[in-house]
DNA sequence: CGGCATAGTGTCCGGAACACACCCGGGTCA
DNA sequence: TGACCCGGGTGTGTTCCGGACACTATGCCG
């Protein structure tokens, strides 16, 4: 990609990157992936995966080009969670990081390195290694946003395969939010909403009783949405 | 302030900057502050106040310094609201904005314009003047995030004086939220959280029975907050 | 065929939300 | 000066919702 070697400002600027803290939910346990650095600063730490904007994208897709770039991941969902920019931050000099946190299911994405001939790996949220720059409380701020929304909006989906069952969705709820639920009154309040398509098939290949499956229906969240519907936990 | 008159960088940087969507309370009325434009582009055209961020201080910094520079304004409620990056967004070339909402006592900042030789003005927030750049995308953002905010945390009261009724208190409510409260479920309701002091004062000059007045008391707040209280609506 | 592991289900109670109606206090104006 | 007008301020009954709570059903495995 040939080019001028360099660009002249009137006034200094920032160098400017995108971050994303990427969640995926294992059996038991909520995940995050991270990527293992090449270069300095922070060689051989790990870190969220993110790079430099381009001059042409949008931070949006900077954000989805890094992450496919650094670990062949095309989120369902992604969303613009912080800008950080206490200078310092990063010891090459002043960059600024415009933070995403996505949602992914985990079963796209199990065979996860190998994509740039770099490590790429998912961590438990509540045991990763000591992170590069002030990932952090990247990762800190992404947990807290996951938290408060995952009752208001209908996003926790995006971590579950496209049919479950629904012991696993009361799961997903009770890891992000880090408290039980009552089987009966999650399964009253979640099915009162009528967001849920049950279907004609059980989980298969487990050593007792056989849960039914349920599909999210996002049609019908959009029509009720429009309607000044309001998910709720 | 003199210096090199020039910067390189071996790759190409977006310009950043940072805007900040203010709003006040009149009465009857949520407004938001709006500095009319001295140079091109735009020109003549009312936007957010905001300004390039320098390269020794942190984006919440910039934001003080230039709300503080073109308005005189100091908040007490300052929060990063989102950033703007589309490339296109300004006409000069490619500037990411860092967006910042503030929440102000309009009778601190009566008398507005005059600090800075440029026009400052309040204006009702659902009938603005046609805005510079992306501004009503980003003042439209800025709503949202006041509406969804305002239910959950008592930032409402940094748009009140120290000393207001409870129907004046309702009327914040029923602006923001765009629509109507019953008076006695919602005094029911934030009495209960015991989060008012009662003064032993009425308002004044008031052509019917005179209100009785209250003061928000932060610091109980602080407490109940680490006790793991949450305010709701 | 018995045991075990998870699926699946209904009821009751207390507090919150809501709708409804009346008295109070003070200023205004005829 | 007294009638009235305007919002301020309060009580109650009804309904609705969320939370606590324990047992039966089903299917696989040994």
């Amino acid at each position: 990609m040939p080019g001028p070697v360099s660009y002249t400002y009137e006034y200094p600027r920032p160098a400017l990157t995108v971050d994303c803290v990427v969640f995926g939910l294992d059996d038991e346990d909520l995940k995050v992936l991270l990527i293992r650095r090449g270069v300095e600063p922070f060689a051989g730490r790990w870190a969220l995966p993110g790079g430099f904007v381009r001059m042409e994208e949008s931070l949006d897709d900077a954000a989805r080009r890094e992450l496919d770039e650094e670990a062949g991941i095309r989120p369902n969902h992604l969303e613009q969670l912080y800008t950080f920019g206490t200078p310092g931050r990063d010891p090459r000099g002043r960059v600024v990081t415009v933070a995403y946190f996505a949602l992914v299911k985990l079963s796209d994405h199990v065979p996860h390195a190998a994509t740039d001939a770099r490590d790429a790996a998912w961590f438990s949220v509540w045991d990763t290694p000591k992170l590069a720059f002030d990932h952090v409380d990247v990762l800190g701020t992404a947990l807290q946003r996951l938290k408060g929304k995952v009752r208001y909006q209908p996003i926790g989906f995006e971590l579950l395969p496209p049919k479950f069952t629904l012991t696993q969705l009361q799961r997903l709820y009770e890891v992000i939010l880090e408290r039980e639920l009552d089987k009966r009154n999650f399964r009253k309040k979640i099915l009162a909403m009528d967001l849920l398509e049950e279907l004609d098939e059980v989980e298969q290949d487990v050593s007792h009783r056989a849960a039914r499956l349920y599909r999210f229906d996002h049609k019908k969240y959009k029509q009720l949405e429009k309607a000044g519907f309001n998910f709720e936990l």
